[in-house]
DNA sequence: TTAATATATGAATAATTGTTCATGTGTTCA
DNA sequence: TGAACACATGAACAATTATTCATATATTAA
């Protein structure tokens, strides 16, 4: 039960929250650097552009799990695609995954 | 099938990537991030601490349900808890949380 | 055109996870 | 001491998600 005493610090905190749909747009952004296989994905395009078959060497999963998991970093435009013949290289999209990523490492290194 | 002139790559990217258990230890502190109730609890924290009950009514969640959450949050040193009689108040650990959270804004709006 | 290769995708399955209800624990106050 | 309150926690359930297998699509080269 809310106290009354209470009730004027909800309101206040409520009033500077962002909306509820950029909060729930956020939580989906993260979700995709919840998931190891996502992660070690990433981490290996920091070095260079590849394309799946060497992804899915390195991080030793099936290449079909990896195309899944391509995709979904593709609908976060995390990474793009550049097809070459019969091969489709990745790379990553944008550098604030790259503070992101240090952001996370600092604090887990405490 | 990997070819020889992949092999060179996959193995150099390899030896440059963190260790396999540090990117599942990243991994599980950004899946904290990816659900959207933590999201909001965290973003209700920033402002001031704030009691369970008072974070229960913000995001409109059954106080078991935060108190739950709050475990998650606890567990990878997101938040403390500072207990006063009847009731826990609880604030962000870190400012590494503030930086990510700008971060992923910058990301999402493009 | 056909065979071989690289990647993408659909369906099925197993595992993980978020929420709720019911209840337990600890604190205050009468 | 007992009632009331704030919070924590276990069990159950529903929903989501990661992975794999099988197969489809697209490109190249014979």
């Amino acid at each position: 039960m809310l106290h009354d005493q209470h009730q004027g610090i909800v309101e206040e905190t409520r009033a500077v929250m962002p909306n509820a749909d950029t909060l729930f747009e956020l939580a989906d952004f993260f979700k995709v650097f919840g998931d190891s296989t996502r992660i070690r994905i990433m981490c290996a395009l920091f070095e260079r552009e590849l394309n799946v078959c060497c992804i899915a060497d390195i991080v030793g999963m099936e290449q079909s799990t990896v195309s899944h998991q391509l995709r979904v970093l593709r609908q976060e435009n995390l990474v793009k695609v550049r097809r070459d013949g019969k091969q489709s290289y990745y790379s990553l999209e944008d550098d604030h995954i790259r503070k992101i990523f240090e952001m996370g490492l600092e604090h887990i290194m405490e």
